[in-house]
DNA sequence: CCCTGCCATAATCAAATCCTATGCTGCGGC
DNA sequence: GCCGCAGCATAGGATTTGATTATGGCAGGG
């Protein structure tokens, strides 16, 4: 047996927008049959949905003459509400087409540290010019604490390094950042005419601390052992390759940005094409803005920095 | 084949407070299952009235991760929207409680001229005393003109001697009111010892104009060629015959508000005491206030006017 | 790695709603 | 004064809506 719907005091009672639709039409044009027809329905179906809506008041809202429909004094004053109710609720359907369809307001962003400060300055730039209506509030952090704000709503894009845990999340590859060595002056890799990953040292490798994908990114690509003293952040990398202390593989993006350290460090692109790592945009798989994401990401993809390569397919 | 009603763009579309009701406790308790355990449904029917309340709306207001129910942006800005439907709704379900079940506000009261100016002022007294609340419109006018000013809602309640035209009309008597001769002094029948209706004179009646429905009881009781001058009122009729003119009947609330006339017409009831009107309470058949008008009219009833009978039964 | 929580889906079923046809009752015309 | 018309109510049957239970799938915690 059911949960007898009869007798649970409902808050509402059955109320229906239709029947309010309903009792708006008999009230105006004071005819059951015209009402029908306006509404579509056919007169007894009307006269059956004010009876029941005159239940649901307890009030009867119309006085039935044979030539005449009139209100009565409570439904005078009860159409006036009504009236009110039918004006919400037209409202209500007016705001949800006038809703946005795709990104709108303000939407948080984050980014892995190791791009932020290269790549968003020219995001926002780019962002302003296309859609000047939408603002952005940015985050940056490591891998694993923007995807914990990105699942807990707190952000709703992150700018990370594939690959992105599938499942959660939905993403879309920006552009494939190559990584470049950074040595300090002199070192015996400025040299060589073709430089590869197996050119590189097994020792002496500096690294971010650990929670930076770019470390993670970097070791299984040397296929070396790190010092154990390792930076956190890539200015204080700079300058420990800056000092002599070793040498280490470092975005592009982050190198371009500052080319007044060309001095105290030598910079070289890799001749391995597979040295780098794709910048994805990703966001939660239930949200419903995933077209324009996607479209976001498009959009960033082929306005991406000059430096990098379309990310590769898959 | 229906009229497609899925074609048809409704002015409303299918929305349903219902569903809107749904949305809310969604909104509020961010738990699905919860929302429709307070909704007295099961989740998958809640979960498919929030999907077509979407499709309606063009809105994904709800974004469902497997741990967590978050509002869209679109969805936090249309909820408020839909708060104050659901507010106006309310409001609507508590007005229709709070309608007075009876009469309330202003009634529309009219009365025949032969009674009115005799009988309301007892009448006023007596429903402010019991419903100070009630505020009555008054009007005069003969049997036909109140009818359709009844019928056409101008009024809602009607003074009128018995009968009433059934169908379109209920009506309920509130008392039997005599007539009594009134004739110039030093009259013949002024000194008879039983007076009937048939020692009435066939001549010298004077009656009312055509319409008042006092001239046709008269004249249905008499017997008589009424004289073919006739009075537009009753203050003219007192006038006529104190003039000597002729005799007429006169309904006794009329006679016993102008004792200051009794040295100028002779007045004296009749032994026949079916020489009279019974005065009834009428009002719209169509009117669904007919138990407030009955409670009326048996108020009425009970504080007839001293000089009046009850009315004869049927 | 299984177990639990939670929303979505599937299949079925009851009920609300609508339609057509018909009844009833004043009103106006011939 | 009888009759047809207008107009709301009623009846019965069909369709759509919305409800139920059972089940699936996926993420998170022990």
């Amino acid at each position: 047996m059911n949960t007898s719907p009869a007798e649970l005091p409902r808050s509402l009672a059955g109320l229906s927008l239709r029947d309010l639709e309903y009792a708006q039409a008999v009230a105006e044009l004071r005819h059951f049959g015209q009402a029908a027809e306006r509404c579509g329905v056919s007169q007894p179906a009307l006269s059956e949905q004010i009876r029941k809506l005159e239940a649901i008041l307890g009030v009867t809202l119309f006085e039935r003459a044979r030539r005449r429909v009139t209100l009565t004094p409570a439904g005078t004053a009860l159409l006036a509400q009504i009236e009110r109710v039918m004006a919400e609720a037209r409202h209500l359907l007016t705001l949800s087409h006038e809703q946005p369809e795709g990104l709108a307001g303000t939407v948080g962003l984050g980014a892995i540290e190791t791009l932020g400060p290269y790549y968003l300055p020219a995001l926002l730039r780019l962002l302003r010019a296309v859609r000047p209506d939408v603002s952005l509030r940015l985050t940056e952090g490591r891998t694993a604490r923007l995807l914990e704000r990105l699942a807990d709503g707190t952000l709703d894009m992150v700018l990370l390094a594939a690959p992105v845990p599938r499942g959660r999340f939905g993403a879309a590859p920006l552009f494939f950042e190559p990584f470049q060595l950074a040595a300090p002056p002199g070192h015996a890799l400025a040299g060589l005419r073709r430089l590869m990953l197996d050119d590189l040292p097994t020792q002496d490798l500096l690294l971010l601390e650990e929670g930076h994908c770019l470390r993670d990114h970097a070791l299984s690509l040397c296929d070396a052992k790190p010092v154990t003293r390792h930076a956190t952040s890539l200015e204080t990398l700079w300058q420990m390759i800056a000092a002599g202390e070793g040498y280490s593989l470092l975005p592009e993006l982050a190198v371009v940005a500052r080319p007044e350290l060309r001095d105290l460090v030598v910079c070289r692109r890799l001749d391995d094409t597979t040295a780098g790592r794709t910048i994805v945009l990703a966001w939660r798989a239930s949200d419903p803005r995933e077209a324009a994401f996607r479209d976001l990401a498009t959009l960033l993809a082929k306005n991406r920095p000059p430096c990098t390569h379309a990310p590769a397919p898959g």
